[in-house]
RNA sequence: GGCCCCAUGGUCAAGUGGUUAAGACAUCGCCCUUUCAAGGCGGUAACACGGGUUCGACUCCCGUUGGGGCCA
């Protein structure tokens, strides 16, 4: 007794969600903070909604971003199963004694009459709402309905008057007429349970003290009192957090682009980068101006009472900030590791050749993680360190590699590098900075050309660091092969009629 | 349609009756600089509207509008 028990019940009908790992989130720091219980537990007892593998991927996910649960699929624990699938016993023997106590009643309405019902409600204007006709059968109405075959769905029978009142941890208190509330179904006719039965009977067995779940279940939540009271079971606490939306306000689905946690992932999103920004949306830590917070902060400073209850439309930029954030901060060392997959992918070698460089890759991770936001980043601005440009970036060629004497300033260059012995950024730097002396030319007009070389673009790391990585052989190579670039196509050439440049004045 | 929730810059968001209405992302400008980033400095930009309550409302109450959700 006394031991704080929250969960996070999914429904696994597709990836873990943005919204949902934000709501699973709430509760796994709440869990951790209070020195509590997180229960995961799967809800798939809507058999047409759910898609196979699933609740896999799902808890894939949980893993993957850190959050760990203390009972549910895959780890156990005493108030089991955690499939909703695999607990139906439970919600036909409630749903009995309910029935028993008097507390629901069997319908025997069939869909078509129901719908018929709703549309003349509809017609009249009035709340579609369930009538109450198989409220007081008799047992021969019982009787009949039984001959023709007909099956039975079971309604829990709501009070007439009253008020429901529901003490909400963040929105206060919320007021529902319990006379709004038509006598709602439990069992449906096929037997199986709907969401308001089953999440109640497994919260009530599995000891939930807190029910913690997005903002569209408030509603839900008077009825699912009325089930506790019928059963004479503790009620829990309950915390309705904001929704996540889309950045037209709408409900997040499909066609809202990267949305769920796998998705993020595949890009190149950080786990920690990922729980920081949810977390940030609906609750702010008591240092307001603090954003950057790791699990373990977030844990220590959690606290329902500042989740605010307004919904919040997520913002992928300031993610990828966050993200870039935590990329720069990351050791080269932890950094290379998580760069890896995304290298293999990026066809920069097998997941062996690049361990067997390791020591290199942290060169590069050092220059790259400034400037890369997303670990796919990473990989896409590292490849011309495997391979030499295979072609050069246009615009530059046009301002780089068409001025007169190009080639005569790159050769210069190779050689200005070639006499280096003890290879590195300084001793690159310094050669270069002689020859740049020596022509009387600006230092950008050496470097320029010459990143292009290079790496075959205009943008990027410092020049003698990138330099210092390829090597000495690797760095003339490429020098020698940007100067037959130039000579192949005529470059110098090709541009000194043109008007306006500095060829064409001269001559 | 009924009921419920929500409303501070483009986005996140602090605020809890008296503030020059924080901060972050984005955006714009400047600095730094071999490019791009990063970093530094600065700028633009908000209390949805209308009534109350109060000496005084972003803050409390009511309504309107707008958005979202549940019911089926």
């Amino acid at each position: 007794m006394g031991e704080l028990r929250v969960r996070f019940a999914p429904s696994p009908t597709g990836y873990l969600h943005i919204g949902g790992a934000r709501t699973a989130l709430f509760n796994y720091l709440f869990a951790r903070h209070n020195g509590g219980k997180f229960i995961l537990r799967i809800e798939d007892t809507d058999t047409e909604r759910t898609i196979e593998d699933s609740a896999e991927k799902m808890m894939q996910s949980f893993r993957w971003l850190g959050l760990d649960w203390d009972e549910g699929p895959q780890v156990g624990g005493l108030a089991g199963p955690y499939y909703q699938s695999q607990r139906q016993e439970f919600y036909r023997k409630y749903a009995k004694i309910l029935l028993d106590k008097g507390y629901a009643y069997k319908c025997y309405c069939t869909p078509e009459e129901l719908e018929a019902e709703r549309e003349k409600a509809r017609a009249e204007k009035r709340p579609p709402r369930y009538s109450g006709r198989c409220r007081n059968l008799t047992p021969e109405d019982v009787e009949r309905f039984e001959s023709e075959g007909r099956k039975y769905a079971i309604r829990f029978r709501t009070p007439d008057s009253g008020v429901t009142v529901v003490h909400d941890l963040i929105h206060g208190e919320v007021a529902f007429k319990n006379e709004e509330i038509s006598d709602f179904v439990i069992m449906k006719s096929d037997g199986f349970p709907t969401y308001n039965f089953a999440c109640v009977i497994d919260d009530w067995l599995m000891g939930v003290t807190h029910v913690i779940r997005a903002d569209e279940h408030l509603s839900n939540t008077p009825k699912q009192m009325m089930i506790y009271r019928a059963l004479s079971a503790p009620m829990p606490k309950f915390a309705h957090v904001p929704m996540i939306l889309a950045p037209d306000r709408s409900k997040l689905s499909k066609r809202h682009g990267a949305q769920t946690v796998e998705e993020f992932r595949e890009k190149g999103y950080l786990p920690e980068a990922i729980l920081n920004y949810i977390a940030l949306l609906g609750w702010t830590p008591p240092d307001a101006t603090k954003e950057i917070l790791s699990l373990d902060e977030m844990i220590k400073e959690f606290d329902l009472s500042r989740v605010s209850s307004t919904p919040a439309i997520y913002d992928v930029q300031k993610l990828t900030w966050l993200n870039g954030q935590y990329i720069r901060q990351m050791e080269p060392r932890l950094l290379v590791q998580k760069y890896i997959p995304f290298a293999v992918s990026a066809g920069l070698g097998s997941r062996e050749e690049l361990l067997a460089k390791k020591d290199w890759l942290e060169k590069i991770m050092l220059v790259l993680r400034e400037r890369a936001k997303t670990l796919e980043e990473l990989a896409q601005a590292s490849i011309y360190f495997f391979k030499a440009p295979t072609e050069y970036d246009e615009k530059g060629v046009k301002k780089f590699f068409s001025k007169p004497g190009i080639s005569r300033l790159l050769k210069k260059g190779a050689q200005a590098v070639s006499a280096i012995e003890d290879w590195n950024v300084a001793s690159c730097e310094e050669a270069y900075r002689k020859l740049i002396d020596e022509e009387g030319i600006k230092g950008g007009d050496l470097i320029h050309p010459t990143r292009l070389a290079l790496t075959g673009r205009t943008v990027g790391p410092g020049l003698f660091e990138i330099m210092d990585i390829l090597g000495k052989e690797e760095t003339i190579a490429r020098l020698n092969s940007a100067v037959e670039f130039i000579e192949k196509h005529g470059l110098e050439q090709a541009f000194r009629g043109e008007p306006g440049t500095d060829a064409a004045k001269e001559g």
